[in-house]
DNA sequence: AGCACGATTAACT
DNA sequence: GTTAATCGTGCTC
């Protein structure tokens, strides 16, 4: 049976953590007790304000404050004028670290996902970390979001093992201008391409309330 | 108060 | 391969 991660799932090494959040689900829950959910196969760590590819390289300021807080929360930020992106703070309270979910693959709710974000293909819908915070309708609200708390709207449940032949890391995107050993860092993490079939990216049964048809 | 830029995306050539 | 979109944020003046 899946479990919530709780607190001290988030509150250990970041890449760590990182690396174990491959197959975990991240799940929407809406007003009515809907969920959509995807499951994740890309992630990448930012570690510390000496990491100079981290939001926190400039200290402690009002838009990173969550990364700074205590772990197995949202830190969420905006860029590039439109987009929204979701991290998950690690590490002890006060050290500021988090893991950015880079992708995920599409699991519940597809239907209402596809209504926030149209797209041609299903595969797209959550290929990106303003995708998937698109599809999945996060913004600004969710920024410093307790993702443990017992009635949380966003969280996440633990998936299958993944074993490290299913596992690649390389350096981590959009860090060109950022410089060296920090831009290097091996500090991305996907699922490999052969081991996502093994994840079974189908709508979950759900009980249902009413009468079948069958 | 002004300004340059960004952990991106979609739509181009 | 290139580039426009679009604006909150953090820094400088």
């Amino acid at each position: 049976m899946p479990h919530r991660l709780t607190r001290s799932f988030f509150q250990r090494p970041t890449l760590t953590v990182a690396r174990n959040l491959l197959g975990a689900r991240l799940v929407r829950v809406e007003r009515g007790g809907l969920r959509s959910s995807g499951l994740i196969i890309e992630a990448e760590a930012y570690i510390g304000s000496e990491d100079l590819g981290c939001h926190a390289r400039a200290g402690r300021t009002t838009r990173n404050a969550s990364m700074w807080g205590p772990p197995g929360h949202a830190y969420v930020y905006f860029t590039y004028g439109m987009h929204w992106c979701l991290n998950v703070v690690t590490e002890a309270d006060g050290f500021p670290a988090a893991v950015l979910l880079r992708a995920l693959l599409p699991a519940e709710g597809i239907g209402r996902m596809r209504r926030r974000r149209a797209t041609p293909r299903e595969t797209d819908l959550m290929s990106g970390p303003a995708r998937l915070c698109q599809a999945l309708g996060i913004d600004r609200r969710f920024d410093g979001h307790d993702l443990c708390a017992p009635q949380a709207a966003l969280f996440l449940e633990s998936g299958p093992r993944i074993a490290d032949e299913d596992v690649t890391a390389g350096p981590r995107v959009g860090l060109d201008k950022v410089p060296e050993p920090w831009r290097s860092m091996p500090w991305r993490f996907l699922l490999r391409p052969s081991a996502l079939a093994a994840l079974q990216p189908i709508e979950s049964p759900r009980p249902s309330r009413g009468k079948r048809s069958t």
